[in-house]
DNA sequence: TGTACATCAGTGAACGCGCGTTCACTGATGTAC
DNA sequence: TGTACATCAGTGAACGCGCGTTCACTGATGTAC
C-alpha cells in the first residue's frame, strides 16, 4: 500500500529564485503532480476551451518544468482527456444539484417529470455558467459505449447520460412516457437540449441574456416533455 | 468599372520548377487569387474542419506564396470568416434541395409540415455528409444579427435560419401551427436539429451507422412536430 | 495606334513565437538488510 | 535504529516544427496622353 505524503506549497520566501507568476514548491517532489496538472488544466479550459488545455501552460502553473508532465501522462492529448473527464463529472454534479432540489411530492409522475426537467436545466444551467468547460467536455468524447465509463461519473457515480436515462426510466414506471416510447429517448432529450446549449454559447443565440436563454430553455424542456 | 481578365492554369509544363504537389501557374498575376484561397480554405475545413483553415496551407494549395493571401484577407481569421460563409451558404443549398424535392400536394397543411420535416432532414444530411464544412459553419458564427445577411444564403438567397422560419410561417398559414406557438420557434426546431448533428458527428452518438442516424434524425424531426 | 507611367498583385526572405517532445541528468524517497 | 541502495519524480537544455505576419522588392496590367 501506497501512502502519499503531502507537500505544503507556500507562495512566501524562496530559496531558488522564480519568476513572479509562477507557483512556487519548496520540495523537490511535488507530491500530486497528477492532480495538480489536470486542475490546471481544468482552469485552462475554463477559461478558453479545450484549445487551450495546453501542456506547457499546465506545467507553467503547476510551477514544474514542461517534460514533467510526462511522468504522468503519455502526451498531451492524454491530460486533455484527464481535463475532459473531470469536465464530464462537473457537468454531472450540476445536474445533480438539480436533481435534489426538486421539491418533495408523493405523485410519482409529477417527481419523474420534475426530474427530467432537472436534468435539462441543470444542463443548461452549466453550459451558460461553464462555457469552455462544457466545450471541454464534449470536445474528446468518444462515443456511447463510453458514456457510462466512471471516471466521466458525478459525485453519485452516475454520467449525465445515465442521469437522462434514469429519469426516464422513472417518467416509464410512474406511467408518465409509455414505454414505446422509452427506447432512444435519452437521444431526443439530449438532443433537444445540447443543441440549444450549443447555439447559446458558441452560436447565433449567443446574444441573448440570462433571462431570454432561461425561457427559451424552459420551452426547450416543454418541447421535449410534450414531444417525447 | 473592373473587368477580370481570367488567366488560364494549367499543369502541364511550366518554366519555374517547382515541387510536385504545387499547383502551377504560367502568369505572374494569379487572376482571381481571393476566390481561390477561399477555394482551398472550404477544401480544408472540409477535411479537418475551422481549425485546418491554415492561412499558409490555403496558399500553398492556391500555388501561391504565404503573404500573398494578405492581398485579400485582413488576416487569417478574415479568411476563415470568409471559408465559414461559404460553409453556411453550402448548408442553405442542401436544405433547399431537400425542400425543393417534396412531392407537390394540395393540401396546404401537409406541404407546410413537409416543408419543415425538409429543413431538418436537409440540415442532418448535410451535418454528416460534410463533419467539417458544418463544424466551420459554426465556428465564428456571430449572432442573431447576422443569421439574415447575404453571404450566407444558399441559391435562392435564404439562410439557414431564414428557411426554418420561412418554413414555420407556412405552418403558421396553413393552420398547422396556432400563431401564438409561433414566436422561437425558429429556436427550438433549430436547437432539436442542432443538438443531434453535433451529438451524431462529434459527441456520444458518433458511433452510429448511417440508417440508425437517418432513423433517429426522423424521430428527433417527429418530436419537433408534436412538441412545438 | 503607340508609348510612359502609376498601380498594385504577387515575390523572396526573414522574424519571433510557443508548441510538443526527447535526452541524459540529479536528487529525494521508501525499503531491505 | 542505522545505513546502502534501487526507484523514479522532477530538472535542464535542446530539437524541429509550422505558424502568422512584416518588409522591401518586382514585374504585369490598364490608362492617360
Amino acid at each position: 500500500m501506497l501512502t502519499h505524503k503531502v507537500y505544503t506549497v507556500h507562495n512566501s520566501e524562496m530559496t531558488k529564485k522564480r519568476t513572479a507568476a509562477q507557483p512556487v514548491r519548496d520540495t523537490y517532489r511535488h507530491g500530486d503532480l497528477r492532480r495538480a496538472l489536470i486542475d490546471a488544466g481544468v482552469a485552462l479550459a475554463r477559461a478558453g476551451g479545450p484549445d487551450a488545455v495546453v501542456l506547457r501552460a499546465a506545467t507553467r502553473q503547476a510551477g514544474v518544468v514542461p517534460n514533467a508532465a510526462y511522468r504522468h501522462f503519455a502526451d498531451r492529448d492524454a491530460l486533455l482527456q484527464a481535463v475532459a473527464s473531470a469536465a464530464h463529472a462537473a457537468l454531472a454534479d450540476a445536474i445533480e444539484a438539480e436533481w435534489a432540489a426538486c421539491p418533495a411530492t408523493d405523485d410519482a409522475a409529477q417527481r419523474a417529470r420534475a426530474h427530467l426537467r432537472a436534468v435539462g436545466s441543470g444542463y443548461l444551467r452549466f453550459a451558460r455558467a461553464e462555457p469552455g468547460l462544457f466545450r471541454t467536455a464534449f470536445a474528446v468524447y468518444d462515443d456511447l459505449a463510453k458514456a457510462a465509463s466512471p471516471e466521466l461519473a458525478g459525485k453519485s457515480g452516475l454520467t449525465p447520460f445515465q442521469l437522462v436515462g434514469a429519469a426516464l426510466d422513472e417518467m416509464v414506471s410512474a406511467g408518465a412516457l409509455p414505454a414505446e416510447r422509452r427506447p432512444f429517448a435519452e437521444a431526443l432529450a439530449w438532443s433537444a437540449v445540447h443543441g440549444l446549449a450549443t447555439l447559446l454559447i458558441d452560436g447565433p443565440l449567443r446574444g441573448l441574456d440570462a433571462m431570454q436563454a432561461e425561457g427559451l430553455g424552459q420551452r426547450v424542456i416543454d418541447m421535449v416533455e410534450r414531444g417525447l
